[in-house]
DNA sequence: CGGATTTGTGCGGGTTTGTGCAATATTGAT
DNA sequence: ATCAATATTGCACAAACCCGCACAAATCCG
């Protein structure tokens, strides 16, 4: 058999069921495992295929969202560098969505261990990358608008959890008023997540600062970590601090 | 015998079998093996057929090599479009994962008023588009592999549903050995999915079809639909006719 | 017609490619 | 931390390839 229609016969394979080990393939086309490791790697080199210890991954599978349009970009890889910071090997996490919170999925480092359960399909798509992290994409309504799930079965699941650390992104975030919001619903989801996590970082660009919406999450007091772009000594974050709440 | 007849030949056998072997010309033809690898050469320059090494392959099978992002992704859309012919005003819908189900998703008429349940945050981020569908993501483990929710948590959720039509890609499909699955997570969800919905139609490619996994997860009885890109009389799918099986 | 030229083919020898083997290193699951 | 599975590396060797050359048959042309 030629090199070439080996390689065909290891892309359909591919395709078909978006994953190959190298021992079925030495099996199928009887050649030696060195064989099938070259092609493998031949086809890597090619961009074809996803070569992975024992195997190979479809691409496509692989490929992310086309995120170049997100805004205010550079601000929110700062904000999730520093928010990444809090989180700690062996941790059970919580997220909501947002593209900040996609920004921390994307950025972890590699070899973090830990369990996250979010409310995102984005997130949850983007965090399952990491081999060593668990996810748990908690299941209910999918909204339309803010492209989370949400309603009464996600509360009920939140209920269950106990995490570490809740990361939220926001909408609105005042001195005196705290944490707001617009939505009924992502109101009532973003309450929950609070109550069942031990600690909570709010992610928020500065110019959601001092904005005040109409429908209450949380007072200030509640949260435990306030994370923006700017440095901590920055005087618009003045009005933030709290004895409890740690600004980063 | 003169280069052109030579040539000729060479032709036929390529159309015949898709490939030739330099080897096997010499003795066939009964010439030098710089010979052959001279002609090889003039018809690969004149375009009429692809030179590797060791011989030539045909240039049709060489088409199959063409890269876009999506594996067939015309016979795809065929099969999703015919599908979509199963989905009416006011159903409940189950669907699973898989690039086929995501094209189904892209393709649904605007003004459909359904329900959808599904596993796969890809199909439900493509499904929150439609301003009349209900999205409900089914929520639990996050499969790295598959790129689906799974797990107890996932088959405890499809327990409480009841659907008038399920929607599932496949791995392979078998006249008698019916649907099957090489992993045993995903085999225990397909099983559960087929439960708890009135019928059930499968989307599979032809080239997924007459192979056999390890795992069964429904025979041939247990499926209501078999949608692909072939029209309905084809002959390779004259095995799978059954008295309750609609191919289409 | 006869010499020059082109074309097709084969041969020798040096080079590249494809494959397997063995020794060693890395990985990942437990 | 350990161990089996998987990867990597270097090597060997045969098969396939390329290049230049020779030579004969076919072709061209004055």
């Amino acid at each position: 058999m030629l090199k070439k229609e080996r390689h065909d016969f290891v892309m359909r394979q591919i395709n078909l069921h978006n994953r190959v080990l190298t021992s079925d393939l030495v099996q199928l086309l009887n050649v030696s495992e060195d064989t099938i490791r070259r092609d493998l790697q031949e086809l890597s080199d090619s961009n074809r295929l996803f070569k992975v210890h024992g195997g190979a991954l479809s691409k496509s599978y692989q490929s992310s969202f086309d995120d170049s349009s997100v805004y205010a970009k550079d601000a929110k890889i700062s904000i999730a560098k520093k928010a990444i910071s809090l989180i700690k090997d062996g941790m059970v996490v919580l997220t909501g969505g947002g593209t900040t919170i996609i920004e921390v999925a994307k950025l972890l480092p590699e070899n973090l261990h830990a369990t996250f359960f979010t409310i995102s399909p984005f997130v949850a798509i983007e965090l399952a990358k990491y081999a060593r992290i668990e996810v748990i994409l908690i299941g209910g309504l999918f909204s339309k608008n803010s492209q989370v799930t949400y309603g009464g079965h996600v509360i009920n699941q939140l209920s269950e959890i106990s995490a570490d650390l809740c990361l939220l992104g926001t909408s609105a975030l005042h001195p005196t008023d705290g944490l707001t919001d617009t939505d009924w619903e992502i109101n009532q989801l973003k309450k929950t997540m609070l109550n069942f996590s031990k600690r909570t970082a709010i992610l928020c660009i500065s110019e959601k600062l001092d904005i005040s919406l109409r429908l209450k999450v949380a007072t200030l007091e509640n949260i435990d970590y306030l994370v923006t772009e700017l440095p901590a000594d920055e005087a618009i974050l003045n009005a933030y601090h709290r004895k409890n709440l740690q600004i980063l």
